[in-house]
RNA sequence: GGGCGGUUAGCUCAGUUGGUUAGAGCGCAUGCCUCACAUGCAUGAGGUCACAGGUUCGAAUCCUGUAUCGCCCACCA
């Protein structure tokens, strides 16, 4: 059978993963006789496709996952999708708006069934590009947040919530965005800086009843503010009761402009005397703070805007209908025209953004739903303060600390359609009449109730508003194991959920770490009464090359599935892992690819090889028994176990780059660059054995990185040889070291060997003698001669010599060590070059010598460093005076032959 | 306004508890189609480890400060 020379790992790839499909080989079963490694992944919204920050969160997952499979455990990793409810509705509202259509023409039902179409067709798009990064989740246990189950979930939580009242409804002002007219979060608000202006308005003064003192008689005051439209719905002005410039105002009547109405004036501690003027126009209905002055000191609360933020009823006529900036254009002109304003200053403004479309927040008064969070938080305070649960990178445990202590109530009803409704009935007669706020003719439960508990009416009807999506996501890590109906009897699902729960690692971006991160750690105390995880592992954000966030709006995105389709999965995913160093951000361009590409070809080739080698020369082997060997093998074998064990530790320890690196190393430079070239000259039963062990060992040790690839030529090496291998590499045992190692007098010796092929080169590239093959002569004592004679073939093939005489006298040396002496055939030597390139290493090693020598000579050092410093310092030095020594000695006969 | 992280070769980054001759990949230079691979092989050049102090026999590594870039949080209107 032809290799081709290119890796190609489009067909590879294709019919693996389809295989292991087929054969079910990432299905895992509760089994008590293993134990459990679990990850939930974090479920990419149906909305979602692949991108680099995907391609990089699920690749970490599925090299822990592989490597914990391969370790023996009962290896799962649970998939699925989020509805993501405003993302999911605005990308249906937008197929609706070419129909010139809005929700609102086809009503809650049509748009609903739309919407369930769109996922239905749409929804898996992500999943399906999970596979081709090779994800080995358990795909017939793919979950989705609407699930009927899952549904169930949520409503179960709602409502213990609700009975334990820690779910309130109440009437505050929440961030409202008024493109996507709903409420959101405070983590779905982020504030971002904008350039504005602080602008300075008068207010007219009025005296009012009592006496103000001459020297106060002005007639306005100045207000300082950033939003001047919302002056629309001014209630008061506050100024700090320690401010004695303003105390006047208290007897004095303030007079809102364009809309003359009377304003209060209040004292309050949370203005700032320094700030602007010292005096704060208050607008309850339409400032986080004003509607905290206002609740405290009683004001009234005017919305002045509609929920898409155009002006309202409650503005005088000529702004009603204006949006909210046009209003602020409108407000500034009549103002100018008034001359009411003092002056304007450049201002940056933090506002809070809608985190779907970026549209700037309005703070909006209205009832909503929220969790009380504090109660919550406890036990998701203890279990990361002692380190049950613990971050990697660790600084981020401070900043979820940090969080968590502050943190507010979460506003979960959302004023659109795709998400789970909330379970809340009302029956209409029992509130007739009664205050929003009020828990009267409030019915929470799973299904409507028929008729009112309370009164038995059957004017029953559910609230309008959806549940956060993050109210479901932060039940993922349990409520994919079916609970709560796991809990309630069903064997097998109950089996699932005690033996994966709590899972092991959550992999996740610093993104989402309020979102979802902080809440299922909060969710999992509070319905599991356990951790939802052990450990939270925090990669970084991936950027184009210039260090910008990659966005598709930007253009700036590397698609990886287009990494895939040119270089393979594998190579996006050896990429990614040699370059994620853990918890830094990932710096993308194009050619970082190829990184992943040419490794692949690499081990493409250098498996051609190794079964050329064995056709060539007729060997079989039928198991790998290590036996026989020479002190070259073993010195191979030694580097491999060095490698297991190094990346055992970094794979356990969630170092996944450095595992990779370890990997890498050990195949490209030790096993190709010279294991293979020795071979190539040596090729015995024996060998064959140590070379399709290090082959299969390398393959296992990358296989949770590559899996593909790794299969491939693993599946190769069975079907070339009549070895008994596992069946695959998913299910394959992870490598253990084989302590095969040289004795330590021969490994000085192959390393004093290794090096002097190093220099031979480094000599020949410096006389510039090219590709030429030369005579190499060695003067070697009697016990050395034996040993280069055993491995004079490779010694001449790595230094590319054409023969290999051992001689009792040099007509010259050129390079010299402890054990043996080195000459190149060759009539004329470009001694300058040579002398030159001699003096640089000697100037080289002098600079050594003398530091060394210093620090011996130094009483302090002796006295204060520790005895093994102090020793290897001493060995370093002697060592380096030998080498200095041979240098210069070399120098000198060199010049003297010549 | 608080907090966090970065600053090491032209570029992207490693560098474990202070004890080396500071590493790798890419790029660069030179030479090689050596019967696996030119997606390759060999050799090499390139760094006062951001700056300034300090601790120490010894600092890229610990402490303090400065600069600079980036991120997160926060109701200064």
């Amino acid at each position: 059978m032809e290799i081709p020379s290119k890796y190609d790992p489009k067909p590879v790839e294709e019919k693996i993963y389809q295989k292991w499909l087929n054969e079910k080989k990432f299905a895992a079963r509760a089994n008590p006789s293993k134990r459990p490694f679990c990850i939930v992944i974090p479920p990419p919204n149906v909305t979602g496709i692949l991108h680099m920050g995907h391609a990089l969160n699920n690749t970490i997952q599925d090299v822990l996952i592989r490597f914990r499979r391969m370790q023996g455990y009962e290896s799962l990793w649970m998939p699925g999708t989020d509805h993501a409810g405003i993302a999911t509705q605005n990308v249906v509202e937008k197929e609706l708006a070419k129909e010139r259509l809005k929700k609102e023409d086809i009503g809650r039902e049509k748009f609903l069934e739309r919407l369930w179409d769109w996922t239905d067709k749409h929804g898996s798009t992500i999943i399906e590009q999970l596979k081709k990064l090779g994800a080995s989740c358990d795909w017939d246990r793919t979950r989705f947040t609407m699930d009927k189950e899952y549904s169930e979930a949520v409503k179960e939580v709602f409502i213990k919530l609700y009975e334990k009242e820690l779910i309130y409804r109440g009437n505050y002002i929440i961030n409202w965005c008024p493109r996507c007219e709903t409420a959101l979060s405070d983590e779905e608000s982020p504030h971002k800086e904008i350039d504005g202006w602080l602008y300075y308005i008068r207010y007219p003064v009025e005296q009012g009843g009592g006496k103000i003192p001459s020297k106060f008689r002005i007639n306005y005051i100045i207000v300082a503010t950033t939003r001047p439209e919302t002056m629309l719905g001014d209630t008061a002005v506050a100024i700090n009761p320690r401010d004695t410039r303003y105390q006047y105002l208290k007897n004095a009547k303030v007079i809102l402009p364009i809309v003359e109405r009377e304003l209060k004036v209040v004292e309050d501690e949370a203005v700032d005397p320094e700030f602007g003027t010292g005096v704060v126009k208050v607008t309850p209905a339409h400032d986080p703070a004003d509607f905290q002055m206002g609740k405290k000191h009683n004001l009234e609360f005017i919305n002045i805007m509609n929920p898409d933020s155009t002006l309202n009823q409650n503005v005088p006529e000529d702004f009603i209908g204006m949006d909210r900036f046009e209003a602020r254009q409108a407000i500034l002109e009549v103002l100018q025209e008034k001359k009411l304003i003092e002056k304007r200053e450049p201002y940056r403004i933090s506002a809070g953004h809608c985190y779907r479309c970026h549209t700037i927040i309005e703070p909006r008064v209205s009832p909503q739903w929220f969790v009380r969070m504090r109660p919550l938080a406890q036990g998701a305070i203890k279990v990361v303060e002692e380190d049950k649960v613990t971050f990697l990178p660790q600084r981020w445990k401070k900043v979820y600390l940090n969080w968590v202590h502050n943190i507010q109530d979460w506003c979960i009803s959302r004023q659109i359609w795709w998400g789970h409704r909330l379970p809340v009935y009302y029956c209409k007669d029992c509130r007739e009449g009664v205050e929003e706020e009020s828990k009267k003719g409030v019915i929470v439960a799973k299904e409507k109730p028929p008729t009112c508990p309370a009164c038995g009416s059957s004017t029953i009807t559910q609230d309008n508003d959806v549940l956060d999506t993050w109210f479901s996501s932060w039940l993922w890590p349990f409520a994919t194991f079916h609970w709560p109906q796991s809990e309630h009897g069903e064997e097998k699902a109950k089996a699932d959920l005690d033996y994966f729960y709590p899972t092991n690692v959550l992999v996740t971006a610093s993104e989402i770490l309020f979102f979802w991160v902080a809440r299922m750690i909060m969710a999992g105390m509070e319905f599991m009464n356990q951790i939802p995880f052990d450990k939270v592992l925090i990669h970084g954000t991936v950027r184009d090359a210039k260090g910008i966030k990659m966005s598709k709006s930007l253009g700036n995105i590397i698609d990886p599935l287009d990494i895939i389709e040119k270089f393979g999965a594998d190579a996006l995913r050896f990429s990614l892992m040699l370059l994620a160093a853990s918890g830094s951000d990932v710096y993308l361009s194009d050619e970082k690819f190829l990184v992943g590409r040419n490794f692949c070809n690499k081990i493409w080739n250098a498996t051609r090889l190794c079964l050329l080698k064995i056709k060539e020369n007729k060997i079989k082997v039928s198991d790998l028994e290590l036996k026989e060997l020479e002190d070259i093998d073993k010195w191979c074998l030694q580097q491999l176990d060095e490698t297991i064990n190094q990346a055992t530790k970094s794979l356990q320890d969630l170092s996944i780059n450095d595992a990779t690196k370890k990997a890498y190393d050990f195949f490209w430079h030790t096993f190709c660059d010279w294991y293979l070239e020795i071979i190539k000259d040596n090729f015995t039963a024996a060998k064959t054995k140590v070379l399709l062990h290090s082959l299969v060992t390398s393959m296992k040790l990358l296989h949770p990185v590559m899996p593909f690839i790794t299969q491939e030529v693993f599946t190769l090496i069975k079907e070339h040889s009549s070895l008994k291998l596992e069946d695959s590499l998913v299910s394959a045992s992870w490598p253990k070291p084989s302590n095969i190692a040289p004795k330590e007098s021969e490994a000085a010796k192959l390393n004093l060997l290794v090096e002097t092929i190093r220099q031979i080169r480094n000599i020949k590239t410096d006389l510039g003698l090219g590709a030429k093959k030369l005579h190499l002569e060695i003067k070697a004592g009697p016990k050395a001669e034996e040993f280069l004679r055993a491995n004079a073939t490779w010694i001449m093939r790595l230094s590319a010599s054409q023969s290999l005489d051992i001689k009792p006298k040099l007509a010259r040396t050129l390079y010299k060590n402890a054990l043996w002496e080195i000459n190149l055939g060759i009539e004329d030597i470009d001694a300058e070059s040579f002398v030159t390139s001699l003096e640089k290493k000697i100037s080289k090693i002098q600079t050594i010598f003398e530091k060394a020598s210093v620090r011996l000579t130094d009483q302090r050092f002796l006295d204060n460093a520790s005895p093994d410093t102090v020793e290897n310092e001493k060995a370093k030095f002697e060592e380096i005076s030998l080498q200095l020594k041979r240098l210069q000695e070399l120098r000198k006969a060199f010049m003297d032959q010549k």
